[in-house]
DNA sequence: TTAAGTGCAAATTATTTGCAGTAAG
DNA sequence: CTTACTGCAAATAATTTGCACTTAA
């Protein structure tokens, strides 16, 4: 089956991940769309956190058997990106990376191959920050640490 | 004149400029075309470091009264990056930023005008940063800290 | 003289959008 | 029913590239 050939995107469309799916969006008062249900299955059906770009996602929907567009594929992440269940990130310029972990952390981003994934965030350690200026506040502080095949 | 219009990209094409342009060009072992030299003028013209797109850049060189094709922007900012004169600095997903201080340092990026300034980095304090996984090294470590206009 | 640089215009890539059809509440 | 969602194809936006022409060395 697929299974090999989807070691980055593995949570197979059980029933358990379908309900965590459409549970998720109910969370954010989203309409559980077939398309919908089966991207976040696929996102957070299995727990884990998971970092994708819309091609690898429509890639992936598409092992499942599960026929939705490229068009609803970006329309979707950014859907859930508005509704807080994911936020956007930006390594690359060429593509944007989503990432089902909303709270502020650090990533690894893998100049070779152009994966993105989480630093542990107990081994980053900052202990000042500058301040925003005047009449700014700060709206979030991103760190990507940059790898490179040694 | 432009002076006013141009408070973010100010360096005149004075001879110390043009000058000082020349020689970071020699420095990289660049052909001094009138296109670089007019474009290196603008970016280290005045001796302070800049934070430039190709269509800013294009536009700033243009007001200068200089013809210049913005394809040659694109890639004279590109042969710049290679031979280490600047970097680029990726913040916004949907275009490029390119920053002639190359040493290692913390960026704002104003969300709402899009504008991206150095930060102060003897206000950053990293103590502990997380290892790089088994082979491989950390090429660098982005420090984006984004401002919202409270 | 000759290899590198330049400038168009056309090509590419990632993403968005208009709009007619489909489905959720 | 009625409003939001989907899918295609066309539109955008930033950037790159092919190729004939120019220029620095």
């Amino acid at each position: 089956m697929t299974k090999a050939m989807n070691a980055q995107m593995p949570p197979l469309q059980s029933d358990r991940a379908l309900k965590r799916g459409s549970a998720w969006l109910a969370t954010a008062g989203l309409r559980p769309t077939r398309q919908r249900v089966a991207l976040a299955a696929l996102l957070i059906g299995d727990g884990e956190h998971r970092h994708v770009t819309a091609e690898s996602l429509f890639v992936s929907v598409q092992d499942h058997g599960e026929r939705v567009s490229l068009a609803t594929v970006y329309n979707t992440l950014r859907a859930f990106c508005q509704a807080g269940l994911m936020h956007e990130i930006t390594v690359d310029g060429t593509k944007s990376y989503f990432d089902t972990n909303t709270h502020d952390h650090p990533h690894f981003f893998w100049e070779d191959s152009g994966t993105l994934t989480d630093a542990p965030s107990e081994e980053l350690e900052i202990t000042r920050i500058p301040n925003a200026p005047d009449g700014a506040e700060i709206a979030s502080v991103d760190v990507v640490i940059r790898l490179r095949r040694k």
